[in-house]
DNA sequence: GCGACAG
DNA sequence: ATCTTGTCGC
């Protein structure tokens, strides 16, 4: 698919960090209904310079796969906490150029608005891509929260401490592993982030979409997955 | 200065 | 994320 640039990628961390900032006001944090039919998983794995991103569609909600797609570039901006999409995001672009079936609602690997300056991975390539995006990490960035309850589906609300604002969820997608933290990317509420990833979990930590596309990342893997 | 710190 | 073997537990 083709996506319309908003910036250059390659910025010093300051000003990596003043464009989040002024991101941030371009953000849609409601939900207008769209239907959803389909559902893309969005991960890079990176080893030695050598980045490999993998987007896989599944139908929704049955979880079939529908297609999936892996692409290898060089990676070199370095891994900063709170600029991961500066790292991450070029290589994401060059794959979503090669998508031909445009899914409802994106998921990634990593925080959305549950950021430092509210521009997660998701929430920033929302932007970029324009469609409903949620983040779905595997650890805590940003953000204050009870311990979450033992059961499938139990959570416990992300605030920020300063504002007190609720910016996510630890939601607990399998008994006896660590919650994953839920936040709204672009065009997304915090409700249906949640919804969303329950409704995708099949008795594994990460959401289908997310493991199956985690999976591609992996060397030696092999796709199409069907 | 110290601790925290998505992937 | 990646580096890495075995091992504890269901």
């Amino acid at each position: 698919m083709r996506v319309r640039p908003l910036h250059d990628w390659d910025l010093p961390p300051e000003e990596a960090a003043a464009l989040q900032r002024e991101l941030r006001a371009q953000l849609i944090l409601t939900w207008d209904d769209p239907p959803i039919r389909t559902i893309a998983g969005v991960d890079v794995g990176i080893r030695e310079e050598r980045g490999r991103c993998a987007i896989v569609v599944l139908s929704y909600p049955a979880l079939e796969v529908l297609s999936s797609l892996v692409i290898e570039e060089r990676v070199t901006y370095p891994y900063i906490p709170g600029l991961l999409t500066f790292r991450e995001g070029p290589l994401i672009l060059k794959a979503w150029e090669r998508l031909t079936l445009l899914p409802d609602v994106v998921m990634f690997d990593g925080q959305g608005i549950a950021h430092p300056r509210g521009m997660g991975i998701a929430a920033h390539m929302g932007l970029w891509l324009e469609k409903p995006t949620l983040g779905v990490a595997k650890s805590r960035l940003w953000g204050e929260h009870a311990p979450v309850g033992e059961a499938l589906g139990d959570l416990s609300w992300l605030y920020e401490k300063e504002s007190g604002a609720t910016i996510g969820a630890a939601v607990r997608t399998r008994p006896g592993t660590r919650p994953v933290y839920v936040s709204p990317g672009h065009r997304m509420d915090l409700p249906h982030a949640i919804e969303l990833t329950l409704a995708t979990c099949r008795g594994y930590r990460l959401p289908e979409p997310l493991r199956l596309a985690h999976r591609l990342t992996q060397p030696g893997e092999q796709f199409p997955l069907f």
